[in-house]
Parts: structure tokens; C-alpha cells; sequence
DNA sequence: CACTGTCATACTCTGCAGGTATCACTGAGT
DNA sequence: ACTCAGTGATACCTGCAGAGTATGACAGTG
């Protein structure tokens, strides 16, 4: 059979993602031997070999590492279906189900396109109740992916628009955003080979799931961090022109003849079926 | 916790589509007991109610139509997720994984773009093993998502794209498959109107996974029962242009003035990562 | 008012997921 | 060369959960 269950899922992706049986086992709250032997059993299910056991360590085959990527998407889809009927639940008032969507934005992002959003929706015959979920750095395609949204706004080029559907909704140029004191500061425009290497202001390295890219800029985790660090004249920063509604006096911002521009989307899983979802699109797009 | 093990799924996509414990057991091969059992827990597990029990039968709540969709798609990525990984398997020879694509296309249709897209494709330094998998109408969508197919040729407006990356091939016009002798097969150009309500020729019912809709014209399962009804003065088709390379000398192809336009697409799944994909696509693209 | 169809409950049993103890093997250090 | 640490596999045992059988509760029907 072909049944694959969840359970063997998780495991493997544990031991994939550690290539390591004990420490992955020690991740799932569980003993290393009867995970060993659910892989074992898994791959003979499968008819194929998905680890290569190398006596120190572990390493992924071939097959292992299409299990991996196809695993997650199949986990994804599953707490997502959990998710949502958990969300939905309670519902079957006389007026339908439940309207409640979550809308995921990045934290900070949008702010005057978001609040014209919001205001425009409410303002709609029977609309839903949006909760607003704020995400980190392009954490809103896992979001969507696994439920714990149900539509979202998203950037191009930074957000991956695949797998979902969208509608743009605005395009904007991108600024550099000095230390108001610097010399490029009084320029009229900058390119981004301008700002993307001065000694005395490194880009700054945003964390992604707690780590943190190699560099020499200095490691942040919020704006409001960043924002600090510019007004100090210790880092620089490209944004879309949208970010001016939050800078700061110590800041200047110069707009950037080269930077690809940057497309807001809003978009939601191709096959969702919620039907508070239409009118809230309906009225994105009217802006 | 969330753990929605792919076993509960299946029951519970059984129940939601029979909406009778009995016939739903039955299809799963086990008892009914065991089965209001699971579901019962689900629903506790899940703090939600998923079905009304009527006494007479069984209705879906709206978290029930909710995990019914989420749960196909969830089910569907799970399958996927195996399929993909036996196909991988055995893999790892020296020149990388083994190089396999499964392209689904529907059955008969694109002929003459099939052919050179495979050819064009073959002469490719590399190229990989391409294994034509025929659908039936409209099944491509499901092939992608549950794993039988890698890639495939889809025509909007027929396939919906929702979900998966695409690129434009071809476009094309609409003609009307006529008997030779009817009286409008002498027209130059036709419009919908002017075939959808022929009295003597209704138009044909595809089957649909084993049922057909309803309506007076004759139930047909291939494009051959088709030709040949067609061939024999009892009904009419619409189809693609490229659907004159099977005519036969019975049949008489006349343009559609208002039929929307045919776009046939080359389709995968967003997140997929096969490296013999991407050589596909170009050559695709380039013809 | 018996009867049928339908889902729920009660009870039992078995298979398997998970734990503990231990083995087999390899590479490193002295 | 020998020991030791680290790693995954094996052997064996246990308890629970998932499956079966028998039966109950209830509603609609003729």
C-alpha cells in the first residue's frame, strides 16, 4: 500500500532534517531504537532506500531528499487542514459559518495600504472579522501553506508567489534610508551599487528562523532595531517607498534609479473555498 | 495536539462522501463500530463538530466541508509525497538521480505539439526519460497533485491552473466537428448559438469519473465514440483547432466566431524541485 | 405497533508502537 | 595494538489503541 502515515512522515523529517537518529529521536520526545526501525520499516514500504547509514552519521539518497521536499509540502497540508476546521468549528450560526479570515502581513510592511484595506473591507455589507497576523521576514508563503493563515500580503520579488493565487494590488519604487548626516544622504537619487558597499555602513543581516546570513553587518531581528542602527550611522538600509511612513528625523531617504520595484500581492491557497475570501479580494482590488 | 494521523483522514473522507457510516465502513474494508469510533475522536481531538447525525443519514456541518476540502488536498499531497519518492527510488546511479518525467496530457488532444515538444526535447544533450502518461478529461490537475504526473500540457479554459506554475504554449481558436452533409457544415463561420441548440444534434456527454450529467445527447467515453457519432449524424462537437488532424472524411470542421480561445499551458507543481524539469520547460517555451 | 435502517455503546482481543538492554561496528586517541 | 566513545541495529518485552462482535437506542414507515 501506499498509505504513507503521518506519524512515519514527522519521523523522517526529523532524522532528515538532523541526519542524526538520536538527536532527531531526542527531538521527537522518543527513543532512537523504534525510530530507527520506523525507518527501516518505512523505506521497506517503500521499496527504497532513503538514508545511506555511513557508520558516522547519516546522509540523504536521492530518493530521501525528494521524500524530504514532498514530505513537507504533504505535513504543511496537514496541519493546515487541522488548523482550518479547528478555525471553522463552533461555526454553523444562522448566518453560515463562522466569517472570520486571518490575514497575514509582514510586520511593519504596508502599513497606509493595509489600513485603507481593512477600513474599505469593514465597511462592506456582512463582512468577515480579519484578524491580522503579523510575520516575520517572508514567513507569510509558510503561513498560507500550513494554515495558520488564510490569505495574505505579500511582496514580490522577496515573497515566492508560487503554489498560491493572486492579485497585485500595488507597485512602488525602493529608497535607500541613510543616516541623515551622511554625505550620500543630499543626493537626488542613489543606485544600489551606491549603497551596497560602504566600508562604514554594512548591510545589515536580518534573522531568518533564528539565524542570522554571513557578514559584516550587524545582526537584527526588527525594524525598530534597524531603524535605530540608521539614525546611529551604523548600518543603511533599502526598502520599498512605502517604508517612508515610518522614518525616523535622524533618517534620510533617497530613491534608487535600480532597484527592481517592489509588486504588493494579495494573495491565498489556490484551492481554498472560504467564501468570506471573495469579498475581501473584491475589495483589495477596487483600491 | 495537531497531529491528524492520515488514517483519521481517510475515514473521515469516506464518512463526508458516502454521509453513511455503513456504506463508508464497507468501502474502507472494516466494521462500522470502529469507524463512528474514529471519527468520534477526531472530532474530540479536534473540538469540533464534523457531521449532523440526522438518525437518517448524515450531513456534513460547515468544519465538515471545510476538512473535506483541506483533507483531499491534504490526502492528495500525502500520496504524492510516496509516489514521487518510490519514482526517485533506486536512484543515485553515477549520473545523479535517476532522470524520469511523468507528462500527463489529455488523451488525443495537441498531437502535433506533443510530437515536437518530444522531439525537440529528445535531441536535448541530457535529456531525460519522458514517459507520456494520457488522462482522461480533465484529470491532469489531479495527476500533478496526487504525484501520477510530473508535468503537464493543460488547456485553460478547460484545466484550472490554480496551484501549479505554468507556461503559455500555444493558443488556438474553437471549430465545430460537424456530419459532412449537414446542412450548416456548408457555413464559413459559425457561432456557439448556432450549434449548442441543434434539436437533431445534442450535443455528446462526457463521462465524469463513471457518471455522466445530464441532458438528451449521447453518453460517450473517448474521442473515438465521438468521431464516429458524429460520423453517423446524431450529434456535434467543439473542440480545439488542432483537433483537424484526427478528422475523419464524414466529419466537417467549421470555425467558431465566438468560442473562446484554447491556451494550452505546460504545468507543474509549484514546489517542485526535479532537476530534469527545468530542461523541459525550456524547450518547451522555445518552440 | 412491529419493523427496518442507522448510528452509538460495551466488551474483548490482538498487533504494533514504544521502551530497555545490548550488540556490532568504526574511527580516534594513547 | 588496544581501549574507548559514538552511532545505528537487534532482541525482547509491555501496554495501549485500533479493530472485531454483539447489542442497544432511536426514528421514520407502512
Amino acid at each position: 500500500m501506499d498509505t504513507l502515515e503521518t506519524r512515519e512522515l514527522r519521523y523522517f523529517m526529523a532524522v532528515a532534517e538532523e541526519l542524526h537518529f538520536g538527536r532527531a529521536a531526542e527531538r521527537l520526545g522518543m527513543a532512537q531504537p523504534p525510530l530507527s526501525r520506523a525507518i527501516q520499516q518505512l523505506e521497506r514500504r517503500l521499496g527504497v532506500s532513503l538514508l545511506k547509514r555511513n557508520r558516522r552519521g547519516v546522509s540523504l539518497t536521492g530518493a530521501g531528499e525528494v521524500l524530504l521536499h514532498e514530505g513537507r509540502a504533504a505535513l504543511d497540508a496537514i496541519t493546515a487542514a487541522a488548523r482550518r476546521t479547528r478555525r471553522a468549528g463552533g461555526a454553523d450560526g444562522p448566518g453560515g459559518p463562522r466569517n472570520r479570515l486571518v490575514l497575514a502581513v509582514k510586520a511593519g510592511a504596508s502599513h497606509e495600504l493595509l489600513h485603507k484595506l481593512l477600513d474599505a473591507y469593514a465597511a462592506e455589507p456582512d463582512a468577515a472579522e480579519i484578524e491580522v497576523l503579523p510575520s516575520g521576514t517572508c514567513e507569510q508563503e509558510g503561513m498560507l501553506r500550513d494554515g495558520r493563515a488564510d490569505v495574505a500580503l505579500m511582496h514580490a520579488p522577496f515573497n515566492s508567489l508560487a503554489g498560491f493565487d493572486s492579485e497585485e494590488l500595488m507597485t512602488e519604487g525602493q529608497i535607500a534610508i541613510l543616516p541623515a548626516g551622511h554625505p550620500l544622504a543630499a543626493h537626488e537619487t542613489l543606485s544600489l551599487a551606491d549603497v551596497s558597499d560602504i566600508p562604514e555602513l554594512p548591510l545589515a543581516r536580518w534573522s531568518r528562523h533564528g539565524t542570522y546570513p554571513p557578514g559584516p553587518g550587524p545582526e537584527i531581528h526588527d525594524q525598530t532595531q534597524l531603524a535605530q542602527l540608521i539614525a546611529l550611522g551604523r548600518t543603511v538600509a533599502v526598502f520599498p517607498d512605502s517604508a517612508r511612513a515610518w522614518l525616523w528625523a535622524e533618517h534620510t531617504a533617497v530613491p534608487l534609479t535600480d532597484a527592481p520595484s517592489v509588486v504588493t500581492h494579495i494573495a491565498w491557497p489556490a484551492h481554498s473555498r472560504l467564501p468570506a475570501l471573495a469579498g475581501l479580494i473584491r475589495t483589495a482590488t477596487r483600491l
